[in-house]
DNA sequence: TCGATAGTTCGGTATTTAACGAACAATAGC
DNA sequence: GCTATTGTTCGTTAAATACCGAACTATCGA
């Protein structure tokens, strides 16, 4: 269960990052190893299927938000904080408090 | 040709704006919006049919980026600066200096 | 009124992607 | 070695979406 690839950030386009974090499952996956630091697959609950979470980190991996490392049995996934930060200034903590709060509904539209 | 909807940035979830501007046609629209300020939809030339370009500028509207107002027979599109800054801090500012540098290729990965 | 111009909407196709269960691989512990 | 645990991979299905051309709407100018 090893040899995970990473992508250089260099090689990330901001429209995978983007793509990467707009779907809810992802970015709610990217909140909470925000929140608690490293984190297992198993840790997240996002009521999905094995397979489909196993889907969601692959997509995060690839596009360069998290790093994952083998530990035993486990895949530990923490974010590339200082590497996005690099290569993206700004981005990684406006989308994270951004998501923060969440948007109301029922308002009327113009 | 009136009568355009725009959300209220109140009702727009930052995953929307996020997958808006994921696509990177869209994000060529939001840039030269950004550099030249409000720009006529036939203003932004991107390669691809009218009706393409309709379904993107659409996608933007609904997702509370832009805001398109008619001046004759031209819809005029400007970014919803302010108020995209009020609801998501920093965001768009962040996505439009990570889309001014454009991504390398060829790096090996890990 | 008659084009010409600027966008939208519609119908259809092709690609992408999220989702699931089942099968597989790798490690830990007995 | 056996078994449980943790994730990945595969095959499939359903839904979303990018794209185009054609038809339509609305405005401007001659």
């Amino acid at each position: 269960m090893r040899a995970l690839k990473h992508p250089h950030l260099r090689d990330v386009a901001v429209e995978h990052v983007l793509h990467a974090l707009s779907d809810p499952i992802r970015l709610e996956i990217v909140r909470q190893i925000a929140r608690e630091g490293e984190c297992s697959c198993n840790a997240i609950d996002c009521g999905r299927a094995k397979s489909s979470m196993s889907h969601h980190f692959r997509v995060l991996r690839d596009s360069g938000v998290i790093r994952t490392r083998s530990d035993g049995t486990a895949h530990m996934n923490a974010l590339r904080r200082e590497e996005l930060d690099a290569r993206f200034p700004g981005l990684l903590s406006a989308v994270l408090a951004a998501a923060g709060a969440a948007a109301p509904e029922g308002s009327p539209a113009d």
